[in-house]
DNA sequence: CGTACAAGTTGAACGGCGTTCAGGTTAGGG
DNA sequence: CCCTAACCTGAACGCCGTTCAACTTGTACG
């Protein structure tokens, strides 16, 4: 039974969720399919585009189409898919991070809300300025907020009674940020019209 | 003549700006003091905490005194502070936010942020979760452009003419999400006032 | 001046890592 | 049944961060 694409995939997102992103290794991979590290390397030139991939499969789903019509609930709804793609994996925002520096992952996530921006009425180049904006704050909280879940998970005990405190804490950090970008952009849109 | 924690600071950062983040190595490092690496260990406990040294460095005049004193032009010429700051120094701003998700750098920058916040008017917590939304967007904004500078350097060849262009794009891009970061703080005030 | 103790370094190893490649194996269509 | 393409092996290459016992060097003090 020979190796596909798919199943390299797969299983390095086993590993990702089950052991995090630092020890994700071709060894390790190719030792839990079954197979020797030399073998992944005709499904994927490198490791960084196998991980480049990985955020791609992360990510597929949040350009789907959207219910909401007012363009800032679209907004928070992207906003909101991204991070919560990122959060169900263990390292997720730091992989994507890593990714889209090293240019390999796909645009998708960032032309949505770009497009987003574009129906909200910000001018082309706005736009995208915008778009960044919002993606390096997602990606940068929500990195945080994960690396904070990871040391929690190792070094804490004898914390309050409330296991969910963390995580309402952590959506509460996000939405405040992601409304204060909302609001710079109403701003925008005003001063547009005055204009 | 022996080795100071100081001269270690300093050989890392001349090989940082001369050969980037990711050939900063310990044996690296140690070859180029005249040492063997172990010797390092002596002066930090390892690799991290190195990096982490390097990023307090980088970042240890972003919090003078500032004399503009109307709070927006405050929070515009602190963010410029860790932008320029992080330019100074090849991949200053990935070693910056790699310090960070470890925390083992100071949090000197986002304290002031999060006063330059609390001066403006806003409640302290808010003021914290105002201050990670700014310093996020200046950490994943500025290492995107330099990812992108550092790409330019090795790939390009043909440009246009000016060789100012690209940082002149850089700068209105970081504005951009500047101002919009600035105006959502605003909108804030306004809200609070209004109750 | 001599010595004891702390500060600093060496040399060598340990156990990893990503990646390469010549050669073997397998699977499926003609 | 065989040929060709797809796929994999085995072994190595050159790195990496880190550890540690043993050695050297600098310095403070009696």
């Amino acid at each position: 039974m020979q190796l596909r694409r798919a199943d390299v995939l797969a299983g390095a997102i086993t590993i990702l969720d089950e052991y995090g992103l630092g020890d994700l290794t071709m060894r390790r991979l190719a030792t839990s399919l079954g197979v020797q590290p030399g073998a992944l390397y005709w499904h994927f030139p490198n490791k960084q585009t196998l991980l480049a991939a990985i955020t791609d499969e992360m990510l597929g789903r949040v350009s789907a189409p959207i219910g909401a019509s007012a363009w800032d609930e679209r907004l928070d709804v992207l906003a909101h898919r991204i991070r919560d793609a990122l959060l169900a994996h263990r390292d997720g925002a730091e992989l994507a991070s890593a990714s889209y520096a090293a240019r390999l992952a796909t645009n998708d996530a960032r032309d949505t809300l770009a497009g987003a921006c574009s129906e909200a009425g910000l001018p082309a180049d706005e736009s995208e300025f915008a778009a960044d904006t919002l993606l390096f704050y997602i990606l940068g909280q929500t990195m945080d907020e994960q690396s904070r879940m990871q040391m929690d998970s190792h070094g804490a005990l004898a914390e309050d009674a409330s296991p969910l405190h963390d995580t309402t804490s952590g959506t509460a950090r996000f939405d405040y940020g992601l409304t204060l970008f909302v609001d710079g952009v109403r701003s925008r849109l005003r001063d547009a019209v005055h204009d």
